[in-house]
RNA sequence: CGGGGUGUGGCGCAGCACGGUAGCGCGCCUGCUUUGGGAGCAGGAGGCCCCCGGUUCGAGUCCGGGCACCCCGACCA
């Protein structure tokens, strides 16, 4: 491709709307155009890119026994209605009507036309194991598209969909299909970290993310030494451990104007791990207590779980009230009524200080359970990093991440729902197992620029860089650079690379300046200085200097280096 | 949905408090010069100032109402 003739050009200044490298670094570069709040048209180099992700996600996923196939964007609302999921995906799924007025939704995601598709198809457990997988733009109307293609309303994903006959076939396609991501996270140059991940209202018990660490993502991920990895979401710890001692008698205690944790910590000179704190939830309109220590916050995907909630909320001031508790002075003491819940850490320590329920007021040397109850006690806490890890090897690291993949093991849920039934050996009926396997395209993308850039620009993974080679020729209008340059643009062309070859007449700073910030892996540069000393010069955009051989030399020297970052 | 911010040539911004018919840098076009890290000089093109309404002799600027986009949070299989 000649840049000359190339469709976009390069910004000299950074966007004003854009804050995320990747985000900044592809607007800058021309890689893609904004069209609406999370959604992009993906110009030549993005597209590029992007076909290269697809490509070495097929060769992957066929290699796992993988077939491709290719859903409908459009679904009936029905087909969402069969599952509960219309209401579960709320807001994300984009309605529209037809001409007769006939309900339709922009597919988010495919579980129930694939089990459709499978119900169709399979009929015995001769049919079986399946692993169906698609590449297709899916639509989710986010609550708030974020950091370019980090977070859109349109994207690409891959997604795969295993069908086996039973939970043993069932982690067989699960640990293939997470060795293959492995190898389409290293060779898209993405060094990623499996975590136990959070497998959601309708998933099932065992569930993996891969997490591509970047300050811009959205998930925290909690590591320890020893290599226990899960998402905050999911993750437990061993909190530290609150002051022991012999129950005293409870009393009440004035505490006028104090309503948080710290306030009360401070005001009574007590360590906040000796507090509990007391939440009032809203979980599909029933109210819930949760009781906790007061060091440690309400992780609310754990609660959601355990509650099978489709809508969690904190309770507002006046649902608060009417249940009998006073905002800042809320406390599981005395209370009936309502759901209770309790987190185990309440179980360890004594002579806890927690809220009154009337203002004001607090409670010293509350003890569990002889001051109060719970329905269950459940693992409700937020680890935190410090907090010693699970697996006893220290204590556990936090860091910040971008999701690319994620696994599920589905288990019976979509096959049971839709009659998705396949005939055992011994004649009689049985729902199909099933998983499925997200990759986001689009998000991988960006997120190999969040981890593979540099003040001046992209440092592209060679094997999803848009081009290989950047050839430049400095004084382009020179006949004698031109010549050689058209020669070395036709030979490498010739030898099996993509070549970008930027013939524009344009100072050398100009050409440098967009090598650097367009970022392709290997750049060569013809010029009437080199011309002079019969060499061409050839650099890695990831090293700093240049290597200087002869013309004939070029296409083999090149190779080599490509060769150096094939992965 | 809560909070904050921004909409002015292709891009980045100023102008708005104090109303008088739009400006700077970059980019673009033409010519000459220059030529290894975002060149110089000269000339030039390009703007429903987000939209609708109001106030006013007159609105980019003041008032009212919308819309869009960005950031933080909530949310998000």
């Amino acid at each position: 491709m000649r840049a000359s003739r190339f469709l976009t050009k390069t910004l000299r200044q950074d966007p004003g709307e854009a804050e995320s490298a990747s985000h900044r670094l592809m607007l800058r570069a021309g890689m893609m155009t904004q069209v609406a709040a999370g959604v992009y048209a993906y110009l030549p180099l993005a597209l590029r890119s992007i076909h290269k992700i697809e490509q070495i996600v097929r060769e992957e996923m066929d290699a796992a026994g993988g077939q491709e196939v290719r859903m409908p964007a459009l679904h009936p609302i029905e087909v969402w209605a069969e599952t509960g999921r219309d209401a579960a995906m709320g807001d994300t799924l984009f309605h529209l009507h037809d001409r007769r007025g006939r309900e339709l939704v922009l597919a988010p995601t495919h579980e129930e036309v694939i089990t459709a598709v499978v119900r169709a198809n399979v009929e015995s457990y001769r049919d079986l194991p399946l692993l169906l997988y698609q590449i297709q733009t899916k639509f989710r109307d986010e609550p708030r598209p974020r950091a370019g293609l980090l977070r859109g309303r349109e994207f690409d994903m891959k997604d795969a969909y295993s069908f086996d006959t039973g939970a043993e076939a069932l982690d067989t396609a699960y640990q293939r299909v997470r060795e293959a991501y492995r190898n389409i996270f290293r060779r898209c140059g993405l060094p990623t970290i499996e975590v136990e991940a959070d497998s959601g209202a309708i998933g099932g018990k065992e569930s993996h993310e891969f997490i591509v660490q970047a300050e811009t993502g959205e998930d925290t991920v909690l590591l320890s030494p020893g290599g226990y990895a899960a998402n905050v979401e999911r993750a437990t710890s061993i909190p530290p451990r609150a002051p022991e001692g012999e129950p005293l008698a409870m009393e009440a205690v004035d505490t006028p104007g104090v309503t948080t944790i710290a306030a009360l910590s401070a005001f009574l000179g007590v360590p906040e791990a000796q507090t509990l704190k007391a939440v009032f939830y809203a979980a599909d309109g029933e109210m819930v207590l949760v009781t906790i220590r007061g060091d440690i916050e309400v992780n609310e995907v754990k609660l959601r779980n355990h509650l099978h909630a489709r809508e969690l909320r904190l309770a507002t001031a006046e649902e608060s009230a009417a249940a009998g508790l006073t905002p800042g002075y809320a406390s599981p003491v005395g209370l009936s009524g309502i759901q209770r819940i309790g987190d185990p850490t309440i179980q360890q320590g004594a002579n806890f200080v927690a809220g009154a329920n009337r203002p004001d007021q607090h409670l010293r040397n509350v003890n569990y359970p002889r001051d109060f109850e719970v329905d269950a006690i459940v693992d409700v806490a937020t680890a935190q990093a410090g907090d010693e890890a699970p697996d006893g090897t220290g204590p556990l690291e936090a860091v910040r991440g971008i999701e690319v993949g994620h696994i599920f093991k589905l288990g019976t849920f979509y096959t049971r729902t839709l009659g998705a039934e396949y005939t055992d050996e011994e004649g009689k009926l049985n729902a199909i197992v099933m998983g499925c396997y997200g990759i986001g395209i689009t998000r991988v993308l960006a997120a190999a620029i969040e981890q593979n850039h540099d003040e001046r620009g992209v440092i592209f993974p060679a094997p999803i860089a848009p081009f290989q080679v950047h050839l430049i020729a400095l004084n382009a209008d020179n006949p004698e650079v031109s010549a050689q340059a058209e020669a070395l643009y036709e030979e490498l062309g010739a030898s099996g690379h993509e070549v970008f070859f930027d013939d524009r007449v344009e100072s050398a700073g100009v050409k440098f300046n967009d090598a650097d910030l367009l970022g392709f892996p290997v750049r060569v540069v013809v010029s009437p200085r080199n011309l002079k000393s019969g060499v061409v010069e050839i650099k890695r955009r990831r090293d700093a200097d240049p290597t200087q051989v002869a013309p004939d030399a070029v296409e083999r020297t090149v190779a080599g280096l490509l060769a150096k970052d094939d992965l």
